[in-house]
This record gives C-alpha cells, sequence and structure tokens, in this order.
RNA sequence: GGGCGAGUGGCGGAAUGGCAGACGCUGGGGCCUUAAAAGCCCCUCGGGUGAAAACUCGGUGCGGGUUCGAGUCCCGCCUCGCCCA
C-alpha cells in the first residue's frame, strides 16, 4: 500500500509505517515464545521439546548465519541451573528493584541456551506470609483469595520483560500440592534425631561427622543398651502441668538439661511412656519446648523480635509485649552450625556473606564452669564441700551431677579471677529460690519489669545498665571467694545458660554494669601500650567523667607533671593534645599500664582485647584453695589453655565450645502459614500424621482476627486455627487427637523452593531422584543481600538434612550465589536535614531543587525507595511506554550489578534510542522492508573487527556478570555501523545473536526479517577470531619521568626494544629528555612507555 | 556500638598497578527541514597561554607511604549507604 504523503492524518503511524513498534513486537514475541513453549526444559528421561546445538558446538563460527542443527536430547547437554529468590507476591505489584536480579539471570539463562546449555530457570511464589493475612483481618477477603489475584498480577508483570522462565514449573508455597511435602518434610525431622558420633562418606566421598539418622534407630540402641539415655528432669509423675515447684522446672529447654536443675538417671528399660518420650523429644530435629516469646496479648499473637520497639511495644498499635514461655516447635538447627560453619569454605559466595554467616553461627571455644551457691557449700580444707551431702567435685564427677551450683558459660576463662559478681537472668530458675527474703519484693518487682521488655531493649548498648542484688553469694571456683549474685535484665535466658561471671576488668557491659552498682573491678589482663595511648587520647577529648576522675587521680599520684599539666589546663578548659602527650611523655606508657592494674575504675572504660594475665590470682587477696592455678605471665591463649585443664582436673569446669546459633522457633500463631502434619494426644504424646494423609489442608475461615485478651501476661494466645473447632478434633484408633493450631513460619517453603522446580508436578515425591542428580546444584541463585543469614542459613541446613536422610545426592544447595544492588531512589534533603519525597520538590534550572511550597532550596540525595517518600517507580509505566528491552537495558546499564545505584527515569530514553537505532540498521522506516544498506556483501575490515571486538567483550562480560560495560560495547558497536552506509549480513546477523540475552523481543524480530524462520533461542552464541578482536596498530604514550610527553603508533605485537626506539625517536620526547641519558627504561606493552632520566 | 561496602565531571558510571573520565544522560553548537520533532555530526573535568590548531599546569573524599608509575596496593582519618546489635 502506497503511502500518501500529503494526507491530512499525518499521525506517526503513517509517516513513518516502518518504525520500530515495540508494542507490537514485544506482544508478538511473548505469544510466539508461550506458543511454542520455547523456554521449556526437559528433565533427564523426556524428549527435548526443542532441537538445540549439540555440546560440544557451543559456538558458531562468525559469518556463516546459522549453526549446525542437530536433533539432540538437551539432556544429554551440560546442564545449568540458573535461580531468582522467588518473591513474595505483595499487594503492591512488582517495583523496579525486583527486576534487576530477574533481568541478569535472564541475561544469563538466554546466553548459556546459545553455549548449548540445558538451562532450568524457573519462577515461583513465597506466598505464604504476614501481609495476606494483615490484609484479610483488615478486609475479610479470605488470604487465599487476594494471594491468588497478586500472583496473577505478579505473573503478567513478570510475563511483560520477556523473561525466558519455563513457566511450566511455576509453584506457589501456599499450594496445598506443594506444601504437602513441606509437611512431609517437618515430619521428617520430627522422626529423626542428630547423631553427632556417626562418621560416613558422603555421595561426594567426602567424609562427614555427624548425620541425622532415623529415630527407630535411636530407640534400637536404647533399647539393646548400646546408648544410655540422659537424666531426665525431675518432674512428680503423672503431673504433666508439670506446676513450677520455685520456679525451677518450668523451663526445659533446647536440648540436653542443664547442670543447675536437678535431674534423675532413668533407664529406657524402666521408664515409662511418658518418660521415653520426654527422652526422644530431647533428641529429634524437630521438637516441642516451651522458649521465651514475645507475646502480645492485645494482638492475639506472638512478635518477632523485630516487631517488637525498644519500649517493648508492639510495632504495630503499641500494645504491650510480655515475655512469657510459650510451647513452640523448634528446630535443631544448632546441631548443624559446625557443618553450616565448614561448608560454606567450597561454596563462591561474596566473602560478606559467608562472613555474616559465620558471626551468625558465632562458634567459640570457651569454658563450662561452676560457682557454689555460698549457702550451700563450704571451704574446707582447701575444697568445696557440699553442705548437705558433703561431696566434693572431683576430676571423674560430671559437672551436671553437682547440687546448688549455677554452671555458666565463658570465652575468656583466663579472667576467672577477675570475676567479681554473678548475674542471673530475670528468667534464670534459680531466681526465686536462691534471693534472700530481705531482697524478695525487689526482685520479685524487677522480674516482672524485665518480662516486658524485648531483648533488644534489654541488650542495647547504649541502655544504662539496671539490675538487682539477690542478696545470695556464690563462691568463685578458681579462688573460692564469695562474690554477690545479682538480677540484670542485661543477660538473656536464651543465651547460654542464662547465668555469667561478671568480670568488668575484662568486659565492657560488666565494667558499665560495675561501675553502675559500685562493684569492684580487677584488672587481670595488662593492657596493651597501644590501648593505653588511646585511653589517654580519650582523656584528652573529655569525653566520660569516668576518665576525667582517672585522670585527676593520675594526677594526684604524679606530683612531678600537675604543674607542667596545670599551665596548660589554664590556658584552655579543656585538655589538649599537649595534655595527653605530656601524660605519654611524662609520665611514660608503663606506668600507666601500671595504673590501670591497680586502677582498672579509673579509666573509664576495661581492656578487653587478649594480651597479659595479671592479678591471677592477685598477691594481696588470700585465696581458700589447696590448689591454685597460677596465670600470670601468661598470654591470653596459654591462659586460657591452663585454666582449662585445672578446671577439668578439679571437676570444676570443662572446655565447651558455644554457638551464637539458636535453634530455630519454627511456631507461628497465625493462619496463613502451613499447618503441622501432627496430632497431640490428651496425655501428651504427639504423632505426626501418616504420609497417606498429608496434606493437612488449612480449615476454611471467614474470620482471621486473633482473639484478643487483656493486656495481661498470663492470658493465653488463642491462634485463628484454635477457632475451627472441627477441623482440630481428630479421632485415631479411638483416641482423641488435637491438631497442632500453630502454622510454620514465612521460611519453611522457601527452604526447598529449588528442589520442587526440578519436578514440580510429582505427586509420588516432593523431586524424583534422577532430577535431583541431573540439576543439582544450583549454578548461579541471584538475590538480594538481606536474605544472607535466615534464609541462606535455613535453606542450607533443611537441605542437609534431607541430604543426612538420603533424599538428596548434593551437599550445599548454592554453589554461586550473587548479590543484587539495591536500586534507590532520589529524594531531597532540606537545611535542617529532613528528607522530601520527589513530589514536593521543583526543579528550577540544573541541579537548583527548592520546596514547591516556600521555595526553600533543597539537595538532591539518594535513598531507599519507600512508600513514605513516594519515589517508588512502577516498571510498568516504563514498559509501557519505552518496552521491556528498553527497560532491560536500562536497568542493566545503570552500574554494576551489585552495587546500590539510584533509579533515574530521565536516562531511560537513551537506551530507547539505542533500541530505535539498531532498528534502523535493519529496517528502512519509511517502508518497513529491509534496509537498503544491507548487502549480501563480504563484511569490510573496519566493521568486521568492530563485530570480533563487539563478541570477545559481551561474551567476557557476560561470563564476569558485567552488563553494563557489555551493553556499552554494544553501543559503540552500533555507533560504528551507523557511520557506514553499506552493512554486511555477516556483521549483522552475528550482532543480532548477541543483542538477543538482553533485548530478545528486538533480536528475534530483527531475526525473523532476515529470513529466519524459527526462534533464536537455540541459535549457537558467535564466537570470535581472537586476531580479529584486537586492532593491528595501537597507539601507546610515551613518558619523560613519568609525564606523558607523546604518542606514537606501534604494532601490537611489536618488541619491547622496537618500542623502546621508536618512542625514543620522537620528537617530543627527545625535547623533553633534553640530552639526558635514560637511566631507566619501562615498557609496558600494549599500554605505554616510561623513560626515567 | 560492631561488621561489610562505597566515595571519580552537572548526573549514572568506565578504567588486568600503566594515557583518568569509556559508554549513556544533561547542556551547548552545527547539518537537515518552510518550521518543529525526529535523525545525523561535533564539543562538554578545572585553571592558564593562544586568533586558532595546539600547548601547559592541576585533578579520582582527606593525610601519609610503597612503586619508574597509584583511582587501583598499604597505614591513619572523614563522609555516605547497607546489614547486625
Amino acid at each position: 500500500m502506497k503511502i500518501e504523503r500529503n494526507n491530512t492524518d499525518r499521525s506517526e503511524e503513517t509517516v513513518k509505517p516502518g518504525r520500530y513498534d515495540f508494542t507490537a513486537i514485544e506482544a508478538k514475541w511473548q505469544g510466539y515464545w508461550d506458543e511454542h513453549q520455547t523456554f521449556l526444559a526437559p528433565n533427564p528421561g523426556e524428549a527435548g521439546i526443542a532441537s538445540a546445538p549439540a555440546a560440544n558446538l557451543p559456538v558458531s563460527p562468525l559469518g556463516k548465519g546459522g549453526g549446525v542443527r542437530e536433533e539432540n536430547l538437551r539432556t544429554t547437554q551440560p546442564k545449568y541451573y540458573i535461580l531468582d529468590m522467588f518473591p513474595y507476591p505483595s499487594g503492591a505489584g512488582l517495583h523496579v528493584g525486583h527486576p534487576v536480579g530477574y533481568c541478569a539471570t535472564d541475561i544469563i539463562a538466554r546466553y548459556k541456551r546459545m553455549r548449548g546449555f540445558n538451562v532450568l530457570h524457573p519462577m515461583g511464589f513465597d506466598a505464604f506470609g504476614l501481609p495476606a493475612e494483615q490484609y484479610a483481618i483488615e478486609t475479610n477477603v479470605h488470604p487465599a483469595v487476594t494471594t491468588k489475584k497478586n500472583i496473577e498480577m505478579f505473573r503478567r508483570q513478570l510475563k511483560q520483560f520477556g523473561f525466558s522462565y519455563d513457566w511450566s514449573r511455576e509453584i506457589a508455597t501456599c499450594d496445598p500440592s506443594y506444601y504437602k511435602w513441606t509437611q512431609w518434610m517437618f515430619a521428617r525431622m520430627f522422626e529423626s534425631w542428630y547423631d553427632e558420633e556417626c562418621e560416613w562418606i558422603g555421595p561426594d566421598g567426602r567424609k562427614i561427622r555427624g548425620r541425622a539418622r532415623q529415630i527407630g534407630e535411636l530407640i534400637a540402641e536404647f533399647e539393646s543398651g548400646k546408648r544410655q539415655p540422659p537424666p531426665l528432669p525431675r518432674v512428680a509423675e503423672g503431673d504433666q502441668s508439670g506446676s513450677p515447684k520455685g520456679g525451677s522446672a518450668s523451663l526445659p529447654t533446647q536440648g540436653e538439661g542443664k547442670g543447675e536443675r536437678n535431674a534423675s538417671q532413668v533407664s529406657w528399660k524402666h521408664a515409662t511412656p511418658t518418660q521415653r518420650r520426654q527422652i526422644l523429644d530431647g533428641y529429634r530435629l524437630a521438637y516441642l519446648a516451651d522458649v521465651q516469646v514475645n507475646w502480645c496479648p492485645a494482638l492475639g499473637t506472638v512478635l518477632s523480635n523485630e516487631e517488637v520497639d525498644s519500649e517493648g511495644r508492639s510495632d504495630r498499635g503499641g500494645h504491650p509485649v510480655f515475655r512469657r514461655p510459650l510451647r513452640q516447635w523448634m528446630l535443631r538447627i544448632t546441631k548443624y552450625a559446625d557443618r553450616l560453619l565448614s561448608d560454606l569454605e567450597g561454596l563462591d559466595w561474596p566473602e560478606p556473606i559467608k562472613l555474616m554467616q559465620r558471626n551468625w553461627i558465632g562458634r567459640s571455644v570457651g569454658a563450662d564452669a561452676v560457682f557454689f551457691l555460698a549457702d550451700r557449700w563450704d571451704v574446707k580444707d582447701g575444697r568445696f564441700v557440699h553442705r548437705a551431702s558433703g561431696k566434693s567435685p572431683a576430676l571423674n564427677i560430671p559437672l551436671e551431677s553437682l547440687d546448688d551450683v549455677i554452671r555458666i558459660y565463658t570465652t575468656r576463662p583466663d579472667t576467672l579471677f577477675g570475676a567479681t559478681y554473678m548475674v542471673l537472668a530475670p528468667e534464670h530458675p534459680l531466681v526465686d529460690s536462691l534471693t534472700t527474703p530481705d531482697h524478695r519484693a525487689e526482685v520479685a518487682r524487677y522480674v516482672h519489669a524485665a518480662a516486658r521488655k524485648s531483648d533488644m531493649a534489654r541488650t542495647a548498648d547504649s541502655k544504662e545498665k539496671t539490675g538487682v542484688f539477690s542478696g545470695a553469694y556464690a563462691l568463685n571456683p578458681v579462688s573460692g571467694q564469695p562474690v554477690p549474685i545479682w538480677i540484670a535484665d542485661y543477660v538473656l535466658m536464651g543465651y547460654g545458660t542464662g547465668a555469667i561471671m561478671g568480670v568488668p576488668g575484662s568486659d565492657e557491659r560488666d565494667f558499665e554494669f560495675a561501675t553502675a552498682m559500685n562493684i569492684p573491678i580487677v584488672a587481670v589482663v595488662k593492657p596493651t601500650a597501644e590501648w593505653i595511648a588511646q585511653r589517654v587520647a580519650a582523656y584528652a577529648e573529655q569525653t566520660q567523667r569516668a576518665a576525667m576522675e582517672g585522670f585527676e587521680r593520675l594526677l594526684k599520684e604524679n606530683p612531678e607533671i600537675r604543674d607542667s599539666v596545670q599551665a596548660h589546663r589554664e590556658q584552655s578548659k579543656h585538655l589538649s593534645d599537649k595534655t595527653a602527650s605530656v601524660l605519654k611523655n611524662v609520665v611514660g606508657a608503663e606506668r600507666l599500664i601500671e595504673h590501670y592494674v591497680t586502677h582498672p575504675a579509673s579509666w573509664g572504660a576495661a581492656f578487653v582485647e587478649e594480651s597479659i594475665a595479671v592479678n591471677s590470682p592477685a598477691s594481696s587477696a588470700p585465696i581458700a584453695l589447696k590448689d591454685v592455678c597460677e596465670l600470670n605471665g601468661l598470654t591470653t591463649p596459654g591462659a586460657k589453655e591452663r585454666i582449662t585443664r585445672w578446671l577439668e582436673r578439679m571437676g570444676l569446669g570443662r572446655e565447651a565450645v558455644n554457638y551464637k546459633l539458636r535453634d530455630w522457633l519454627f511456631s507461628r500463631q497465625r493462619y496463613w502459614g502451613e499447618p503441622f502434619p501432627v496430632l497431640h494426644g490428651e496425655d501428651g504424646e504427639t504423632i505426626v500424621v501418616p504420609d497417606d494423609e498429608l496434606p493437612v489442608e488449612l480449615p476454611a475461615m471467614e474470620n482471621f482476627k486473633p482473639t484478643a485478651s487483656a493486656d495481661d501476661a498470663r492470658s493465653l494466645p488463642a491462634p485463628p486455627l484454635a477457632r475451627a473447632k472441627e477441623w482440630l478434633s481428630v479421632v485415631r484408633n479411638g483416641k482423641r487427637y488435637q491438631r497442632d493450631t500453630n502454622t510454620m513460619p514465612q521460611w519453611a517453603g522457601s527452604c526447598w523452593y529449588y528442589l520442587r522446580f526440578m519436578d514440580p508436578h510429582n505427586a509420588n515425591n516432593f523431586c524424583d531422584r534422577g532430577a535431583d542428580q541431573y540439576w543439582m546444584p544450583v549454578d548461579l541463585y541471584v538475590g538480594g543481600a538481606e536474605h544472607a543469614v535466615l534464609h541462606l542459613l535455613y535453606a542450607r541446613f533443611w537441605h542437609k538434612v534431607l541430604f543426612d536422610l538420603g533424599s538428596v545426592s548434593t551437599v550445599e544447595p548454592f554453589q554461586k550465589l550473587f548479590n543484587q544492588g539495591m536500586i534507590q531512589g532520589f529524594a531531597f534533603r532540606d537545611a535542617r536535614g529532613l528528607t522530601v519525597g520527589p513530589d514536593a520538590v521543583e526543579e528550577r534550572g540544573d541541579d537548583l531543587f527548592v520546596l514547591r511550597q516556600g521555595g526553600e532550596p533543597v539537595t538532591r540525595i539518594v535513598a531507599k525507595m519507600s512508600k513514605s517518600l513516594k519515589n517508588v517507580v512502577n516498571p510498568d509505566e516504563i514498559i509501557s511506554e519505552y518496552g521491556a528491552d528498553t527497560f532491560r537495558l536500562y536497568e542493566m546499564y545503570m552500574g554494576p550489578l551489585d552495587m546500590a545505584k539510584p533509579w533515574n527515569t530521565r536516562d531511560v530514553p537513551g537506551l530507547h534510542k539505542l533500541c530505535q537505532r539498531i532498528w534502523r540498521l535493519f529496517v528502512d522506516e519509511s517502508t518497513g522492508e529491509l534496509s537498503g544498506s544491507l548487502t549480501n556483501d563480504s563484511p569490510d575490515d573496519a566493521t568486521l573487527r568492530a563485530l570480533h571486538k563487539l563478541v570477545k567483550k559481551v561474551t567476557e562480560e557476560l561470563e564476569q556478570l558485567k552488563l553494563n560495560t557489555g551493553i556499552a560495547a554494544m553501543f559503540d558497536f552500533v555507533n560504528t555501523m551507523t557511520r557506514v552506509t553499506q552493512r554486511s549480513r555477516a556483521v549483522l546477523e552475528p550482532f543480532v545473536l548477541v543483542l538477543a540475552p538482553f533485548a530478545p523481543h528486538l533480536a528475534e524480530e530483527l531475526w525473523s526479517r532476515l529470513g529466519h524462520s524459527q526462534s533464536l533461542a537455540y541459535e549457537p552464541w558467535p564466537a570470535f577470531d581472537p586476531r580479529l578482536a584486537r586492532d593491528e596498530q595501537v597507539e601507546i604514550a610515551v613518558q619523560v619521568n613519568g609525564k606523558i610527553k607523546a604518542k606514537i603508533m606501534v604494532d601490537v605485537d611489536a618488541h619491547d626494544d622496537a618500542v623502546q626506539a621508536t618512542a625514543m625517536a620522537d620528537a617530543k620526547v627527545m625535547a623533553a629528555m633534553e640530552n639526558r641519558s635514560p637511566r631507566k627504561v619501562v615498557v609496558a606493552k600494549g599500554r605505554l612507555v616510561n623513560i626515567i632520566v
């Protein structure tokens, strides 16, 4: 059809019928990919859906058109599993931060397909979670409905980017056919225990120590007598509520019994069914325990630490939150601490993430030690003697069997002589029994108040230390000296044993506490000169009153310098650097160190580093013990070693490894999560639901509101599921059971989703073993660094349990991890430092921004995108205006993938222009036909070289995920090609293939217009000729004494001598050398020549 | 408070220890056009000399160091961001 140029209707459409119509092109190819199932990835044993290049032909020679096609099962090819952290489908939809990782993985996935890999690139939804439930509470719409709607929105949004996901593998964790297997895995954890002694060879041939085993094997060991059950807590028979007596029996705990609780040895043979259950529960990987939780009665739920503010109120609503013990499901992740730590070594992960995991696991080697309650123990003949039983500790008596002691863990046993007090957490079971009558009222008040504070508020460094004296004393095991026992909330029950020895001379927080409570401070480690110098500098800044007091004391004790220091002080009220230097130079480091050793309290801070032991024991203090461990003069590691051996020999302690990592609290009082596949009998028995009854589906409910109750620490949580009466009660074998009213936390489903992707529709197993062996491990896992610890640690733990049980073949799930950077937004800051969003600001000329109201100038800053700043960018608008290809290119061009960078919509058109220019290289806009400049002639040297350079650069950058510079190379290439009038197909066709991973719609369209009938998705990636990918001559700089004086052209392969000769012959160089002869000449090949005269 | 990361033009950023500022945006100039848009071409770190071509000096948060040579490596600071507490 002829275009009528003089038509009155001069819309763009009629003027340029061949324009780059991204809307039509993108819809067309997304339709094509769907229809042809282009990105379906076959599993082993399945026929390859699409034909593919042979694995041994990863690249095609350039300039010869399409590569050789062979019918070939892709499953015989090398595989590549590339995974995105799947999103939570929130009601707000995608924002521009989400697709950063998705664009990158899609580019790599498409590239790897062209390199001949069978690529698994799936997408799904982490669909259980709080926001949907919260929305349900507010609107009474079922979370399943909202979630389904949100998933549909997300899927639509994701599809418009043209991502090459195999959508046939889509999963959602809230789908019963998915959570059936989450429940199944939980049941396996309930039915297994961790055998720490087990040594075995994994499928990879490596020796592993420790293994999850079937609980039946443990029972068999008990029955055969091969293994003895540990002592049980002494609970009155038949007293299921375990009514606390003296407060000591109500806090069973993770793991085995603690030393301070009374325990009784029961043989398996003579154990009652209840006792046997208790014994086994102490071993199971999934177990029930009473743990301290943040209970918010008004909201009817338990809150996570992050949901409680520093005042101990709920984030939402500001309701009181109480610390109280609740019976919760726990996962025994702590048993895997060592393996989670050591297996990090072999992973290709960013070092900071590994470090964060190491810190989170927090392995430390220290010692357990016992302190003796002073009113129940005596020191007789230099030994500790229990008043009631007359027993004494000894080498062969386990710590656990000592009564009336407080067990502590310390990473610094070398500082035991400096322990001048003890602290028990307010929840500690011994608090009630050891508090003396005259202190009881005060202690009770304090304990009650502490229950209302969050862990975070209690341990915040900035907080003033609080505590009350219990009236009781304990005997220090290394000296026999009595030390006061305090109750203070800076010690948490959940960490260690809930009791600490206070060593104010060697611990910052103990120092603060001792200072506040007037407890003696003893230095047991000699500070280093560097530390003393720093403290002296702190005097000069006059930051702390304690430091000033210490300074005054120093002056008093050193009259010979008082005058000279005083002279400085008269000139200025403050201490100056000069004063500090007088201290250092006149008093001298040695005497300052001595001063700290004798008067640590004056120094305003504790020396917490490692150095040399002193005052251990102090020469002045009398020691009641017969056997004394002398530490003075030893280095910290040496002192640790000696004291630990001594403690062991005396039966007072032992070496111990501790972890910061806690067992995983796995229950939530929520509706929208996986129900636990367990049944609770009225007699306290807990059984798992048989596999053939899985999944245990959520009951249909209409009201999700938590049952609010009085703001009272004693009220009980009533989860929504507790109201599903019919669902709740179950009869099995004539016995009545109740289902668990808790659900699993959101992390559960994401612990194994990468396994389900490999075989998403399998009804008989969570994943076929063959698929697992073929696809695992994940070759590249891309997501935000905010999941560095929790998700990645939980998933690794979960995977290792499955590995131990023989369900998966790899030790670690994610071989390579990459963290994409955050997309930030612009915001503005006014003179007072207040941050405002872009909608409150007007731009006046170049980089001048003023407030719309008032006209006050503001400066532009980069800030996290947030609803409150209204600087969130929605990708839908960008895509409808510029297209998905432009969006993908822009997001990848913004900067390095792993860096945070601000979104700037103003930059987007530049990438759109790139697409248009590429389009015009091929298509005549006025006709829509292929451009007349396109020839079938063989390419000229310049454009051929440009192509080979491009292929080399893009290939190298893709391998390193440096997509921004890869795109810059394409700009360069397009600039070069725009300037020429004849363009050879032999150059342009390979270019389309290089473009394809980045801008797939545009590339497919051009490919098809060039006459190809099939998608380019499986075309071989172009190869480059290294000789053509570089110039024959290069310009190099010539420096004389490091200053550039000239530029010369030399052959790339030219010998250094020849380059040097050319450089020296240059007129400007000779002028700069001024007839001096070179002392030294450095030739950096292809870079520069530096002549030193 | 601890850990990690980052500071380079007006903006985003580039640079195996080797010519700082590739590439894009913005801004300016030119060509094309009746005109505009689009497109194409050129310029765009700062100071100095010059009519111009060009020449020259300075410059990668601050202060030191290693090196023939440092944005890059080392030491000490400052600021910002993220995570943890």
